[in-house]
DNA sequence: ACACTTTGCACAACCGATTGTGCATGTTTC
DNA sequence: GAAACATGCACAATCGGTTGTGCAAAGTGT
């Protein structure tokens, strides 16, 4: 029977119900009554009234008085992907394991956004805010900076504070060799080449799977032309206009394509389905992994990022702060349906 | 040139700065100012001063005060598929819209988890909670009202609160009329039988999906037996034993399958590719949506929540509280790939 | 019986904002 | 020129916890 008008239950309430004082309640709630010498048996009372009047601590005003908000925060480009939004749940879950509440905030890779974001969580007083995919991450450290707050960057490195991302040069490596390998298995020319497509050029996730693209067909005796290489940004739009724009001055499809992205895999799907191929007709690696696509068409090769290791080792650091601002940490990916 | 040991900037900072009183400062920077005859003057150099020097109130002291948090919160099964992703998206769009900052916990259809992010949330004193998919969303409801919190309903309906979801039985009977149109089309016999699979017997959505499934049937003229519903639950694991431990009593595919969720037709998927069959030598259609699924496959026929549209119906609820606990909005899902 | 320690708790000052109220000036009215 | 009103701001209480400190009463030793 909770009326509207009766106010949440206090410590000054149960206080009064257990004839003793507010800081006695506040002491026993909070833990730490066996330092300040209150008696079992008081402790038991206060206890057992708390538990049975539902009573439930104010958390703005323990983090007034604290100085310490329990909140935990993470900008994020976006949720709809598998890749994102397991990074959400898995920080969460860590953050829960520690005490920590987790607030996430989507802010589709807009540096307008993500200083916004940041601002929001600041005024919280997160303890800690992680950059995912972030990207100007580096402004957001540096305002972290000023409100004394730590920040971490995630997927996308930063110069400003510790980054944890992917292994993205030698993950991308090796999903190369493994397109290169499937080619050869199916005894096709190499001549028709490899495409890359998608992300963007200027981040340096893309810039550094492009090395390592190029680097693993360089290791094949195969040279790499700029042509060949289409950062379209992250978009399933983009990427078909892209690839329609790149068969224009071809006549054949390209052997293989290194696909940078499941949502540029969407629209290089729909391309050749309206362009009246097959899937099947070209070898595809994805730097990118989605369970379902992968029932879909086992033939398909993903590199599925390492989320769990990246998120552990994200709350490593975390837990032990004293990380240079410039350290790296690399997580290599896990290659998928070679 | 934030220290460490600096700490934040408070009204007070600025009101030595500003050579005035914090209630003037507070005054001025939450926009009470011209109510409470403040100078334009000296606003302004409020205002500026507070710009330069980079001050951002502290959001629990405020929310302590004004006994409002400013925050809304909402607990969800998971993250990972496109349905729920993107419900957390939306929501924190509208909430950030609304001046609202924007909480989401994951609880893993797991009452106890479900049970214990209210109470989180509602420690934090959020100021409305938005149970989505909620396993026991009466609880919930009555968790909040002892607080005096609003609650709503999402995705599954509850009997304590207003709740917006999928019009589930239209829309799985529209799915079904449009699987027995294409079986139609494609010539096939009818008498093979058409499989529902996927989703929990006990949840309402799986059962008013079963009911729109047979009613669409029997508009047909079709009979429906019991063995051909299968809800083995929310998982690719699940669905992909119970299609097995199905096909044990049959020779043959069954024509078309009703799947009920993304997540069991990964299963459904995985167990025809490990029999060595086709997707196509199956009619799917899927209660759910996956843009990476409808690009891959494109005969794939879709019920595609309204997200965006459950979402405003449901901040039209949250603008204009006073519902009847138990009204209960439907919003009709859009079929795909018909 | 006296000094000394321990036990058990209450007091009151915060944390940083919000807001009802009061009180000097300055301006208008007749 | 006095009363009446408007202007512009400061004071202080308050929200609900946390925590340093103080002080009785009970226990211990001699």
């Amino acid at each position: 029977m909770a009326s509207d008008s009766a106010k949440r239950l206090t410590i000054y309430d149960l206080a009064r119900f257990a004839e003793t004082s507010p800081s006695t309640v506040s002491a026993v709630l909070n833990g730490s009554w066996k330092r300040r010498r209150i008696s079992q048996k008081l402790a038991d009372k206060i206890l057992t009234l708390a538990q049975s009047e539902g009573y439930s601590a104010n958390m703005q005003a323990r983090a007034l008085r604290r100085e310490r908000s329990g909140i935990i925060g993470m900008i994020l480009p976006l949720y709809d992907n598998r890749y994102f939004s397991s990074i959400a749940q898995h920080f969460e879950a860590q953050a829960r394991k520690r005490g920590l509440f987790a607030i996430v905030a989507c802010t589709n890779r807009d540096p307008a956004q993500e200083r916004e974001a940041a601002r929001m969580m600041l005024a919280y007083r997160v303890e800690c805010l992680v950059s995912t995919g972030a990207t100007d991450p580096d402004t957001i450290s540096l305002m972290c900076e000023e409100a004394g707050v730590a920040s971490l960057n995630l997927d996308l490195p930063g110069s400003k504070a510790p980054s944890i991302i992917s292994d993205n040069r030698d993950g991308a490596r090796r999903l190369t060799l493994a397109i290169l390998d499937r080619l050869d298995a199916n005894g096709a020319a190499h001549s028709d080449g490899v495409l890359f497509i998608g992300g963007r050029g200027e981040d340096h996730n893309t810039r550094e799977r492009i090395e390592g693209f190029i680097k693993a067909r360089t290791e094949r005796g195969l040279a790499t032309r700029d042509a060949d290489i289409l950062p379209c940004d992250y978009a399933a739009d983009k990427a078909q206009v892209a690839l329609e724009a790149y068969m224009r001055h071809r006549t054949r499809l390209p052997a293989a394509m290194f696909v940078n992205s499941t949502i540029a895999l969407e629209g290089i799907v729909r391309w050749l389905q309206q362009s009246g191929h097959q899937l099947d007709e070209v070898t595809v690696g994805c730097f990118d992994w989605d369970p379902l696509a992968a029932a879909l068409y086992p033939h398909l090769m993903m590199a599925r990022q390492s989320v769990e290791v990246m998120i552990e080792q994200l709350f490593a650091m975390i837990d032990d702060p004293a990380q240079a601002p410039g350290t790296l940490v690399e997580v290599a990916p896990e290659l998928i349906g070679i």
